[in-house]
DNA sequence: GAGTATCTTATGGCTAGACATAAATTAATT
DNA sequence: AATTAATTTATGTCTAGCCATAAGATACTC
């Protein structure tokens, strides 16, 4: 496993959690990576015939378990590294994710659980993401837009993809990366009636398209 | 600064303390970091350019202010880490050494600052090393032998490299890595008298010559 | 001062991971 | 159905770091 090859199964499986579309188009990953299209190509060639992913040409790539495994462990890493350097020593946040994105290839996983202890084995990084579980534990929403979740489900707020308004407007009613709400409503037009610190808050769909969540296996 | 020019200098500036012979051979630079000895010679010609070494042939390696510079501040993560890893997350020592030696090449100096005001500003790393300060101060001596010191000179055990039965001895004696010592008298064959914790140890050359020493600049 | 061992240089090759360019293929749009 | 746009493939190039082999230079030893 290679350093390059785990950045591209993290990304894919980022891709694939966070935005509906799915298989992940090459040319998003490529943009994703920074790098072109064509290096993309040849490098998901190799990740297929390694069998951690599979590919329908001008259709898109998806993981397979074997991948999907890989990917979670790196960004279980890389998230569990933001919470040390975040909260441990104070790093500014855009500094520690590049640095976790680093130090995530690097130290073995039974290092990894010793660093998860320490940190007393938190769920959430420090921008409200779901830090994914250690062992094989694959089916986990990362990222999922709001309006994706059916009517009693549960949901961490991951982040928001909206303007400052918005967010302003959402903040204050408590709707921040981190928050735990409920979906307690889906009108025909996909309003929302979401349920946060005991209190309701009614969104449109559009808006509620830039809200990400996190989900935990149970709650589907 | 790729990270392998940097595991040169670092090499580099163990080697030129710890051992008498200066400058350093390229072939022992070249079995240190396991490559060829064809290898090392060409990356000692492309440090030369960049001017963190000054080479010459059939003769060795010295670092340049600049190199030295470079070094210590590399070493000085490396020991950090160590420190970290053992110490808070209770890796072992050999874990430790591989991890931190990717590590140091990662993080700023700015993050790395913080991480030893979260140690505590460490002055010794879990071997008993000295941890190099930040900031330019060159002039340090790590893992000298012992018998490069003079009578008055003050220095911190490093590493032993003697047999069992020596080790056992010399540890009774309190001569262990981290132990603080004071070389008191100087034989005219060599031999040593040193003090350690309050109490005298009378050694020949022979086994003096196996203790390394580290020594701050202000006891030289 | 001659021989031997060690170093050095020169040359060429290899791998990973990127790049560019151009040609071929597929999808999308009209 | 035809044109256009996006994707994919095929080649070839590039860099960093290493390796191997062979030939030249130097140092050491007797």
């Amino acid at each position: 496993m290679s350093e390059s090859e785990e950045m591209y199964l993290v990304t894919v499986a980022m891709l694939e959690e966070a935005r509906v579309q799915t298989p992940v188009q090459v040319s998003v990953l490529a943009k994703e990576l920074s790098i072109q299209p064509v290096s993309a190509n040849q490098m998901i060639r190799r990740l297929e015939e390694s069998g951690l992913v599979t590919y329908a040409p001008y259709k898109g790539v998806t993981l397979t378990d074997e991948g999907k495994h890989i990917a979670l462990r790196v960004l279980r890493h890389r998230r569990l590294w933001e919470v040390f350097l975040v909260g441990k020593l104070g790093v500014p946040l855009d500094t520690a994710r590049e640095l976790a994105c680093q130090m995530e290839h690097i130290a073995p996983g039974e290092v990894m659980s010793q660093l998860a202890d320490y940190l007393g084995q938190p769920t959430l990084n420090p921008e409200g993401k779901l830090i994914p579980h250690d062992g094989n534990e694959v089916h986990m929403n990362l990222d999922v837009p709001l309006t994706q979740l059916k009517a009693g489900d549960q949901g961490i707020v991951s982040l928001i993809e909206a303007d400052e308004a918005t967010r302003s407007f959402l903040a204050q009613e408590g709707l921040i990366p981190g928050a735990t709400l409920l979906l307690v409503g889906v009108g025909g037009d996909g309003n929302l009636l979401v349920e946060v610190n005991q209190r309701h808050v009614y969104l449109t769909a559009h808006v509620a398209e830039t809200i990400r969540v996190s989900t935990r296996p149970t709650s589907t």
